[in-house]
RNA sequence: GGGGAAUUAGCUCAGCUGGCCAGAGCACCUGCUUUGCAAGCAGGGGGUCAAGGGUUCGAAUCCCUUAUUCUCCA
């Protein structure tokens, strides 16, 4: 059975049993600091298990596009090696809000798996939760009994589990309940025969597996540890899709399955090297296989390969895909991107999203790919050079610290190092390198963990109301406090009960303003949204935190900041209108200053093109449009109303929808009340951030109006000087042209000059011995002139000192040169005549021993300081 | 969030511990020579050494701040 259909069988199966199908949510995550990315089904569900919303339907079932590698389940080292582990997988479940429980769930698991799929009884195991004193929960009875239905008169089938495999909880506090699992054995006979298949449940091994969890949350666990009922019971499952296909395609790896195998199929053309040849080999494709997958889903989210959070874990796993190519693969030149046409093939129709861009990841994925081969490239340079200079001292083992270094600041991985080092009969210091390493982690560990306080509550409540759109100032009480250190300040976090200050998300940055009781004022500085919370940031703690407040929004900075978010959409729009429907938002930032927006075209805009965008928004400005908001409008009718949508972006059931005129947008943000009091948009730069992502910035309003009388009073003060009346970009090529000939005539008159004053020096030139000693003081503009005086003498044969002195300004300036016969002779440095002459102008010099110069502040002493050097020489040369 | 590194001509880079007036290769322009596979020869144009401060007689080079990029860790 094809992997699709087997998806399709599922979800089938569960709309029979009353589920409504819902889309997978993004893999990325935004606006959740503890997430990244979705790492199970349950997740885009969490805000119902933990009471915060209400459940649409009771009874959902979905297929889940995961990605798991960071945090608790960090399985990327793992994969390719074994047959098993992913980076992104797929996770079916069904749920049930307060609906179903525990005999439904065993019950449907058991008819989709064995009735449907046929899966044999005699290769499945279920476990159950054994109980746990401490916390009061008992074995799970009711699990037990159901399974006992579906293995009649085998009880020793049901295997029990403790807390840890069999106690599922959210987090340190939150929803909670005991776990059902389902495995399966896929040894072949003999091998069951041997030995017993229940010995190998939950021992990892590669053919005994858990194919499908089914946690039933009936518990809260509190603050304080405890457990206590919740009102309505829910069922959370999930099953690894791709495991699941293996079993049912009677396969005994997840990369023999028809998910794997095209792509599989498609490397070993790329590379020209059969999958199954050798165990390295199968490594490198299988890593490349799971890896593609994983990024070109994530690109598809919105989440592009960057250097730092999400982004570098996406690029991280991209260049670890590179790496294994390159040391297994044998290739050294991106090859990845050709491969997204097979993956879309394959799973365009169930995502969507990866087909609609499709071009986009592909380019994305080649730009990675030789940006990183270049990083590599450089490595290998510097890594030849230590090792031909270790060879030159006649060491063998590369020191830790300078593999650590390639690794850590040049992104050489370490691998590669050893790989390179072993071709050259050398050794890389393990111990040294991990040392390094784990300083590095310590280090990052000890910075990363910032001290917040816990929150102090002074009223009882969560939620905070946002009346930020209708008002600018509220009435306010403060719910709970708490302070966090960061950077060695103390910085306070408030929550309201409800607030008119806006909370960075979506691109605009935060309000700030005051809030003030009675007695004190405290500043907001800024205001920031944080799992469901808006938190604003204060520089001191409330003195009666229990206080009734009033919070004003700085007014000034709103409205500048809602000028340019509908700006932004202005933008959005025009942009669409002159390049295209290509054009989707990838970012934006929205700030009081100014605003920038990111978005997928391919090429650079032309100035035409610019002046056009810039034309239509201005003139959507002139046309004062009004601003229209609805609020909690269904998703689907706002789509058909036109609104843009994000790729990406997790929106709920009903949205909100700003429009002026033609331009609508799904968004949350505060805007101007028409477009005629943004003023003026003006573009100030234009550039690509990644391939085929162009980034342009702008300022609106008053800011505009600045930059463009500065740009206008920067001509005008040109034109000025110029005494230009008519043309200035003339004028200007006249005058480039002029000085240019001019430069070259007194370069020449320069020189001539310069030959003058050397000859006249030569002429009073006085011989020492078989020196000659060329002194005086000369006129020259800079110490450069000097300099380059001295420089013409050296070119004069035989042996010459020479000695020059020269007011320059109000400071003074000598310089020493020894001819080169001279001083190869060692007799006579130009440094040390600097060193013995410059006290007389106040100052220091220094140089090489042919040359050497020195300043000071005393142009009166420039006639002793050279009297001193012919005495210092004459000496010197005796 | 923290650490390390980079930013020099249109491009790719060299310039180590401050001082040979800022260099190479490719590209560009002119001329000659040749007309064929990265052609050769001669000559030439092109740089606020990322920006701004500081130390110094002197800074591309040392220090600080900022910006951007790369990289590793969390």
């Amino acid at each position: 059975m094809k992997s699709q259909k087997l998806r399709q069988l599922f979800l089938n199966f569960f709309r029979e049993k009353g589920h409504e199908i819902v889309p997978s949510a993004p893999m990325v995550i935004r606006n959740d600091p503890s997430l990244m990315f979705t790492n199970a089904g349950m997740n885009q569900f969490k805000d119902i298990f933990l009471g915060h919303t209400a459940p649409k339907y009771r009874r959902v079932a979905d297929s889940q596009k995961c990605l798991r590698v960071s945090g608790k389940h960090n399985d990327l080292e793992e994969v390719g090696h074994d047959t098993y582990h992913h980076t992104m997988f797929e996770m079916l479940g069904n749920w049930s809000f307060g609906d179903y429980f525990k005999k439904e769930a065993i019950e449907w698991a058991w008819e989709f798996l064995n009735g449907r799929l046929g899966i044999p009884a005699d290769r499945l195991y279920a476990t159950i939760f054994t109980g746990s004193p401490e916390d009061n929960v008992p074995r799970d009875e009711e699990s037990f009994r159901w399974w006992q239905e579906c293995f009649p008169g085998q009880s020793d089938r049901i295997l029990e589990g403790s807390k840890e495999d069999n106690f599922w909880e959210m987090g340190e506090t939150g929803p909670c309940g005991p776990c059902s699992e389902i495995h399966v054995d896929l040894r072949d006979d003999s091998e069951r025969e041997k030995i017993p298949g229940h010995s190998l449940v939950n021992r990892s091994h590669p053919l005994v597996l858990e194919i499908w969890n089914l946690v039933f949350i009936q518990y809260n666990r509190r603050a304080d540890g405890s457990l206590e009922l919740l009102p309505d019971s829910h069922v959370d499952t999930g099953m690894g899709f791709e495991r699941l296909c293996m079993v049912v395609q009677g396969k005994t790896s997840n990369y023999d399955t028809d998910i794997f195998q095209t792509l599989i199929n498609e490397i070993s053309i790329s590379c020209g090297r059969k999958y199954g040849e050798t165990e390295e080999q199968d490594i490198a494709m299988r890593v490349v296989a799971d890896h593609l997958r994983a990024i070109s889903f994530s690109i598809a989210d919105g989440q592009l390969p960057s250097n730092n959070k999400a982004g570098y874990v996406i690029r991280r796993i991209l260049r670890r895909a590179v790496r294994y190519a390159y040391n297994y693969l044998n290739v050294d030149e991106p090859f990845m991107y050709r491969l997204v046409p097979v993956l879309v093939a394959e799973m365009g129709d169930q995502y969507p999203e990866l087909k609609n861009s499709e071009e986009h990841i592909s380019r994305i994925i080649h730009e990675e790919e030789s940006s990183f081969l270049k990083t590599l490239g450089k490595g290998l340079k510097m890594i030849d050079r230590m090792i031909s200079d270790l060879k030159m001292k006649k060491i063998n083992v590369l020191p830790g610290r300078i593999a650590f270094e390639l690794y850590d600041t040049y992104g050489f991985p370490a691998d590669l190092t050893r790989l390179i080092l072993r071709e050259n009969n050398m050794t890389l210091d393990t111990e040294g390198f991990e040392q390094e390493m784990e300083n590095q982690k310590n280090r990052s560990r000890k910075d990363g963990t910032l001290d917040s306080g816990d929150w102090i509550n002074v009223r009882e409540g969560d939620t905070t109301i946002f009346t930020g759109y209708d008002k600018t100032t509220d009435d306010i009480l403060i719910m709970k406090y708490r302070v966090v250190k960061a950077r060695g300040k103390d910085i306070c976090q408030l929550v309201f009960d409800k607030t008119p200050f806006y909370a960075e998300s979506g691109g605009q940055s935060g309000d700030s303003g005051v809030i003030a009781s009675e007695e004190e004022q405290i500043r907001i500085t800024d205001t920031i949204w944080e799992n469901e919370l808006i938190i604003h940031l204060a520089d001191k703690i409330p003195s009666r935190p229990d206080a009734a407040f009033v919070a004003k929004v700085d007014l000034r900075k709103r409205a500048m900041t809602a000028s340019n978010h509908t700006a932004t959409h202005l933008l959005h729009y025009a942009l669409r209108k002159v390049l295209g429907n290509h054009v989707e938002q990838k970012g934006s930032l929205v700030t009081s200053e100014r605003l920038r927006f990111d978005f997928s075209h391919f090429s650079r805009l032309t100035r035409e093109e610019i002046l056009e965008v810039e034309n239509i928004a201005n003139q959507l400005v002139r046309n004062n449009f009004t601003r229209q908001v609805m609020d909690d409008v269904p998703l689907e009718e706002a789509l058909t109303m036109g609104a843009m949508a994000l790729f990406g972006e997790k929106y709920g059931d009903t949205v909100r929808v700003v429009r002026f005129g033609d331009s609508v947008e799904l968004c949350g943000g505060t805007h101007a009340d028409s477009t005629a009091g943004i003023g003026l948009i003006k573009i100030i730069s234009e550039g690509a951030i990644a391939a085929g992502i162009r980034r342009i910035e702008a300022i609106t309003g008053s800011k505009a109006d600045e930059y463009i009388n500065e740009k206008i009073a920067e001509l005008e003060n040109v034109a000025s000087m110029l005494k230009s009346t008519g043309n200035v970009r003339e004028s200007v090529e006249k005058l480039i042209s002029e000085n240019a000939a001019l430069r070259k005539t007194v370069e020449k008159y320069k020189s001539r000059i310069a030959k003058d004053i050397i000859r006249d020096l030569v002429q009073n030139a006085v011989q020492i011995g078989d020196v000659r000693f060329i002194r005086g003081q000369v006129e020259a503009d800079s110490a450069e002139t000097l300099k380059s005086i001295a420089f013409e003498i050296r070119k004069i044969p035989g042996k010459n000192v020479a000695v020059m002195g020269s007011q320059i300004g109000e400071k003074a300036g000598l310089v020493a040169m020894v001819s080169d016969p001279l001083a190869k002779e060692g007799r006579l440095e130009a440094t040390e005549i600097i060193r013995e002459i410059a006290p007389e102008i106040s100052g220091g010099g220094g140089g090489q021993p042919f040359l050497a110069t020195a300043g000071g502040k005393n142009p009166g002493g420039i006639a002793r300081a050279l009297e001193k050097a012919g005495k210092f020489i004459r000496e010197r040369l005796s």
